[in-house]
DNA sequence: CATAACCGTTTACAGACGTAAACTGTTTAC
DNA sequence: GTAAACAGTTTACGTCTGTAAACGGTTATG
């Protein structure tokens, strides 16, 4: 599933809500965004179509109710992502985005964490 | 300097070996790519126009330059990525990238270097 | 010199995207 | 019940993308 810019708006938002109605992504949309009434109907029957939205009849209104998964998304994105600006590296792009993000200490030691339970598996195993 | 997919994989390629000519770029991606001359030539065409390319003329023929630095475009495509996928907070995208990248206890050492100096410095800053 | 090969420029074209109006059927309010 | 409000569907339209052919000038070659 590709999204795009204004897609993953959507979809971030529908993620965050399930199941939503038109109405409560129109009204949220349009303040965060500006989108016209008509604009965020055309991306939900967009993403509808294109298999990322479902839609289920409630009496006459529909709700949306996200058909993918968003961990899928991110994995998809983020590897485009990679192949496309580090040439699939992603070291470079971790020592490029850790050195141009601010990150609390909590979220430092998080990934510090994170990146000795990588490390350690090694030093018994032999592969 | 917004580039798309395909122009990320000719403008990966001239920073990796400016200035080039445009023969040299379709002998390039033609083996990696099955893209044919014509569509190189319009990448390039269009990558000059808009301002990401500069040609410079060698007797009948053009050598290509990249005009903008690829860091200020890694740096724009990692914001745009990370607001996209994770609605601009660096933490969960990092935590996420490490969590699915194979990393070798090398590039896991660096990184945790690199944590370091940014915990260690905000003792005594003021920022 | 005529022709082929090469290179840069123009033109082409379908599909995706952002943006949104118009249309249609339904619900609600007067 | 008639008009206004609402919800979903169709249609629209300019731009960007991927992909590439066609065109025109230059150089090399027979």
């Amino acid at each position: 599933m590709q999204l795009s810019d204004a897609e993953w708006i959507v979809m971030n938002l529908i993620w965050d809500s399930q199941p939503t109605e038109a109405s409560d992504v129109i009204t949220a949309l349009g303040s965060d965004n500006e989108w016209s009434d008509a604009t965020v109907k055309t991306m939900l029957h967009r993403l509808v179509k294109k298999g990322a939205l479902t839609t289920e009849p409630i009496g006459k209104k529909y709700r949306y109710t996200a058909a993918v998964r968003r961990s899928a998304c991110v994995r998809k994105a983020s590897r485009s992502f990679l192949n496309r600006v580090f040439g699939g590296d992603a070291a470079p792009a971790l020592l490029h985005l850790v050195k141009t993000s601010k990150l609390s200490d909590d979220e430092l030691s998080q990934l510090r964490e994170l990146l000795d339970s990588k490390t350690t598996n090694k030093k018994g195993s032999k592969e």
